[in-house]
DNA sequence: AGTTCCATGTCGCGG
DNA sequence: CCGCGACGTGGAACT
């Protein structure tokens, strides 16, 4: 990783076409190639950038990054305050916890801490307009979509509804009904599912967890 | 800007629970307090970060980052590699140039490049869900409502459906079609528009851009 | 402050 | 490789 403070002007033409003026600026050069500029406000996204995998060319004063999408970066350094390489070696990587995909894995496996007696049928069983998160069947042998999000707002409704619109219309599904599973549904998105007939649950992820690892511990 | 590359280990809660094993590491500490975390590959995205405002409080090898909505960020500090602190002064920001906003403009001086014939009644045509981007009359004299994005998605179509649902009870305007215009529609929302009885449309930048050159070119 | 919507979104997964 | 949806989305504009 090269780090590198500099005044620069900077010009992308690309998707866009974006030029930033003459300033002092954070450049970092990554070993996979990809290139940063960074302000000093304004964290997290860079002013400037250009992802791996990209091509430098560097001529007295001026690096010219291009890729194979014809995106360009050009910078004129007019003054370089640092310049330093860093050897970091691999990352071990982020490891996360408390997701979505989490959560639907372990409903997946115990479908019943949404409903008494639900039963999986398929997850991300596929519609037109994208796939469902958990397609079950309930105790009475109805069928139930389940769109589950970390935090259940308006959107999850509308997206389910979606679903629902499609699923009815096959007639070996329908009728089928619809449930927006998560940790926690807001009071605007229970109204919403309320007035479209569709049900809403909130399930604690601690609890989910302490039951998956029970039921490793059967086996 | 205070620029640190150190063996860290690293861990967060607050919108979720995250833990990056000890590795080397670029840490930015940027003007206004917010913090980025950087390994060496993966670009724009930081591994972790802290946003400002937040509180860095820093005791020996360990530093505890908090803001106000409860979100922690630990880091300890094994080795330091590097620890510099640089001044880079404000920004002039940037100027972008070529986006959804530019877009618009250009359909609006050539509405005729969605529709034979169509011609512009209003742009940013205010609804009480917010104003619909182009609103137009056809050559039939039947009125438009015309959703521009860059990529025609979902959402677009869910957008334009609000619009229509409120546009239709103007009594001088009803009835209005609506039409989702974009560089490309994808599937899933040529399926949800078709559904709703909703246009779509793909135009060419490039060529709209052209074309306007040319207005420009005759004066 | 809360809401809506864009983004050079990025990232990761599944077909 | 493309399509699709989540994201600690971030960030800006508007109410």
């Amino acid at each position: 990783m090269r780090i590198v403070v500099a005044d620069c002007t900077v010009n992308y033409a690309g998707r866009l076409a974006a030029h930033l003026p003459r300033a002092t600026r954070l450049i970092i050069i990554k070993a996979d190639g990809s290139l940063l500029i960074h302000a000093e406000a304004g964290a997290y996204k860079p002013l400037n950038w250009m992802n791996a995998p990209n091509h430098l060319v560097e001529e007295d004063g001026r690096w010219f990054i291009t890729n194979g999408k014809s995106e360009q970066l050009t910078i004129d350094l007019h003054e370089i305050h640092m310049d330093t390489t860093v050897e970091l070696g691999d990352d071990p990587g982020l490891q996360k916890d408390g997701v979505e995909l989490e959560l639907q894995r372990l409903l997946s496996e115990q479908p019943e801490a949404i409903e008494e007696g639900m039963m999986l049928i398929r997850r991300e069983y596929p519609t037109p307009v994208g796939p469902v998160d958990l397609l079950c069947r309930d105790a009475a042998g109805a069928t139930v979509a389940i769109e589950i999000k970390r935090r259940g707002e308006i959107d999850g409704v509308e997206q389910l509804t979606r679903y629902l619109e499609f699923l009815n219309r096959d007639e070996r599904l329908a009728p089928v009904r619809g449930i927006l599973v998560a940790q926690s549904v807001k009071r605007q998105a229970r109204t919403l599912a309320a007035d479209r007939g569709i049900g809403w649950a909130e399930v604690d992820y601690e609890q989910l967890r302490g039951a998956d690892t029970d039921i490793l511990r059967l086996f």
